[in-house]
DNA sequence: CAGGTTTCGTATCGATCAATATGGATAATT
DNA sequence: AATTATCCATATTGATCGATACGAAACCTG
C-alpha cells in the first residue's frame, strides 16, 4: 500500500512489491490474482486504515463547521505523516494513467467522487438543521472542500508540514459562512 | 504536450508521440535528443502557451484581491478547456513517479513552488501597499491560493465544467480578508 | 524407511519500453 | 547518364514489464 501511495499504480512495478513484501512472484499471484487487484486490496485498506478522520468528522453529531473543521484539520495531519507517504493515495494513485490503466484511473475518481458526495450530504443536513444561510449552494461548497483537500494532498507531496497544512485548511474554513446565522436571524 | 499533459510523463510511451507527430523515431530523435527533454519543451511551451492568465493576473495594475480573483478565475477556464486534457500539466505530469523518473517529478514540484512563490510575492507587495490587513500571512494565504488551484486541477481532471471551477473559485475567494480594510482604517 | 505428492523458489516467457543500427531510396555531382 | 553520397523509414537492440512454467526440496502416506 504505502509503494503504491508513494508512486503511484503504474510506476509501482512487482519487484518493488516483491522486495518489500520479501514475497516470490508465485506467492504474490497466488494470493493476489494479479497487479490489478492487489492494487485494489490496497485500495480498500487504505480506505479503512487511513481515512478514517473523514468518516469520524463528517458522523460526528457537531454543528456543520466544526463537522468541516474536524474533516479538514484531520486531512491536513493525515496527509502529513512523517511515517507515511505525502497526500492521499486516492490523489496520488493514478491522477494520470496510460490508457491501459484507464480502469484504475476510474476506480480512482469514483473514490474522489464519493468523498465529494459525502461531504454534500452532510452539508445538506447541515442546511436542514439551519446551520447554513438560505442561499448556501451544497453542491458548490461540497465541490470546493473536496477541491481543498486534493490541493492539500498536493502540498503535503510537496512537502508542507503538518502545521502548514493546517494554517491552510483554517484559511480555507474562513470561506465558508459564519456559524451564528441561525442566531443572527 | 497534450499527450503529457492527459497521461503524464511516464504513461505517455514513444510509440503515442510518434503516432500524434506523425514522426518515425529517428525523427523524434534527431529533434529531441531523448524523452525527458522532449518532456522539458512540452515543459516551457506550455508555459509560455497555456499559463499567462496567471502571469496576467499577478502583474496587473489592480488590487491584490482582484488579482487573486483573476488568478482564480483565469485557473478555472485554463483547466476546462475542452479542447485540451483538463486540470494543469504541472500537476498532472508526474504526481506519482517511479524511482527512475525522480528527477522529472522533482522538476515538476520545482514549477508548483515557483508558482506558490509568485502569488507570495503578489501578496507581499499587496501588503506593503496597503491592501491587506496587518496580522496577514503572506506564506500562509500563498499556499492556500496554490493549494486550491492545485485542487481545482484536480476537480478539472474529475470533469469539473468552468461554471463549477468558477463557483469553486469564488467560494475560495471569500477567505481572503476584505478589500475595504484600508478605508476602513 | 521408501514412494508419491505437493509445495515453492528460480528461471524464463512474450510483450513493450526507450533508443539505435542498417539497408534502400532519393538527390547531388561528375 | 553513371556514380557517389546523403538521408530516412524499417527492423532490431538490450532492458524491464507483468505473469508463468519448470525443477528441487520438503512432507505426508503407506
Amino acid at each position: 500500500m504505502h509503494l503504491f501511495w508513494e508512486h503511484g499504480y503504474e510506476a509501482t512495478s512487482l519487484a518493488m512489491l516483491r522486495e518489500a513484501m520479501g514475497l516470490t512472484p508465485p506467492q504474490i499471484y497466488n494470493a493476489f490474482t494479479d497487479k490489478e487487484t492487489l492494487f485494489r486490496k490496497a485500495l480498500t485498506r487504505y480506505h479503512e486504515t487511513e481515512i478514517g478522520f473523514a468518516l469520524d468528522a463528517l458522523s460526528a453529531p457537531v454543528p456543520t463547521r466544526e463537522a468541516i473543521r474536524r474533516l479538514l484539520l484531520g486531512a491536513a495531519e493525515a496527509y502529513s505523516r512523517p511515517s507515511k507517504p505525502g497526500g492521499c493515495l486516492f490523489v496520488s494513485g493514478a491522477l494520470a494513467a496510460s490508457p491501459q490503466a484507464q480502469a484504475i484511473a476510474d476506480e480512482l475518481k469514483a473514490y474522489r467522487k464519493a468523498s465529494e458526495a459525502a461531504i454534500a450530504e452532510r452539508l445538506a443536513k447541515g442546511r436542514a438543521a439551519g446551520d447554513l444561510p438560505e442561499g448556501f449552494s451544497v453542491e458548490g461548497f461540497a465541490k470546493y472542500i473536496a477541491g481543498v483537500m486534493n490541493g492539500m494532498s498536493i502540498q503535503a507531496r510537496d512537502g508542507a508540514s503538518v502545521e502548514e497544512l493546517r494554517i491552510l485548511a483554517q484559511t480555507a474554513l474562513a470561506a465558508l459562512p459564519a456559524e451564528e446565522q441561525k442566531r443572527e436571524a
